[in-house]
DNA sequence: ACCTATTCATAAGT
DNA sequence: TACTTATGAATAGGT
């Protein structure tokens, strides 16, 4: 049909080939919608391009599943067997995965460490020594850190009681403002913004 | 196309219903295959008739699961999923753990530490200590053993050696057995059984 | 996207 | 169920 007969082999011409699948295409949905309605039956149809680009058809809009399901029960065993077992395998990994990590963590709180053998005993021991070694130096920065931010909160205070102080001097106003010396955490709103404390670490607290 | 024009509904005469779909059947069946064949592309089909008759076709033979499961990724939607809902729980549950033991595990070695709070820091230090305590005691008690052993088998050793001189003093065709000194680890076969050395702990030597 | 000559699919009859 | 054939449908190639 058309204005030649064309041998049913590959296209080569990949434009032609494109514009022949999409009228193929709208074919073929169009005779699955026929004999759908026609026969009465349940009609599932999926296509992928080379281009890995899908369409599919379903005569009972939303049924794709329970006909699917339908099929590989009649099939017997293709869809759920071969993608339980799939399943079935990556989980026997995992589980194996599991007990072995569970096994190591064990060891490493030096538990369960009975039927270990002198070596393993000391490659544990040098893996936790390096570990604890790695941890107090990460300890020991973050403390620097704490430690210095501490001390500049601590300036920051000094200049702040004093400036409050000579503010406090040179006004009388400013005695409503006598509970004020609660470690500076509270701020005048109209006190000047350079003097506002900024943390040198502004998430720091989070890790503290 | 046919003797006469039909309107696309269903056939109420079961009997011309039926041929109808069988001719119909055939002709997807064959379009499918031309269109896979002409625009090398992938197709799955699947029929039910009214009667529950199952009827597919799929371009590459014992493919239908591959092109059903790409169905499944690009629709998004989920054809066996939900069918072993249970298994794909108990994947991401062990997924879960797995990834927070790895985690573990590696802050445990003093890896990717550097997002730890001072508190959690703490923690594994003294995990970690706890944990090399442990190992410590317990090489400790396997040297112990090990230690005792030695020494059981030295004395064992001398005994040997003592009761081979015997020997060797009251009969002279000991003599042959001269190279006789090593480490007492080969035995005479007719020495009496009880100067055989017995390891106090038979498998001990696979922990060593 | 549309056109149309041509081939193909098939409805009805046997 | 299978074959036949008149007829409508699908579409290849061109625009």
């Amino acid at each position: 049909m058309g204005r030649g007969k064309i041998e049913i082999e590959i296209i080569e011409n990949s434009s032609s080939r494109q514009t022949t699948y999409t009228k193929r295409r709208n074919g073929l949905i169009k005779k699955a919608t026929e004999i759908s309605v026609l026969c009465d039956v349940e009609v599932a149809l999926v296509i992928f391009s080379s281009t890995n680009v899908m369409h599919d058809y379903c005569s009972h809009p939303g049924k794709i599943v329970d006909i699917l399901d339908k099929y590989q029960n009649k099939s017997g065993k293709c869809l759920w067997d071969t993608k339980h077992e799939n399943l079935h395998k990556e989980l026997e990994r995992l589980k194996k995965e599991n007990d072995s990590m569970r096994i190591k963590l064990s060891h490493f709180k030096g538990k369960d460490i009975n039927s270990l053998t002198h070596r393993e005993l000391a490659e544990i021991e040098e893996i936790l020594e390096n570990g604890l070694d790695n941890i107090r130096e990460k300890k020991a920065e973050l403390f620097d850190i704490i430690e210095k931010n501490q001390k500049l909160l601590d300036d920051e205070n000094k200049r702040l009681r004093f400036y409050l102080n000579q503010l406090k001097s040179m006004d009388d106003n400013m005695g409503k403002m006598e509970g004020f010396g609660n470690a500076g955490r509270d701020y005048n709103p109209q006190m000047p913004f350079a003097f506002r404390v900024q943390p040198i670490q502004p998430n720091l607290q989070e890790r503290i």
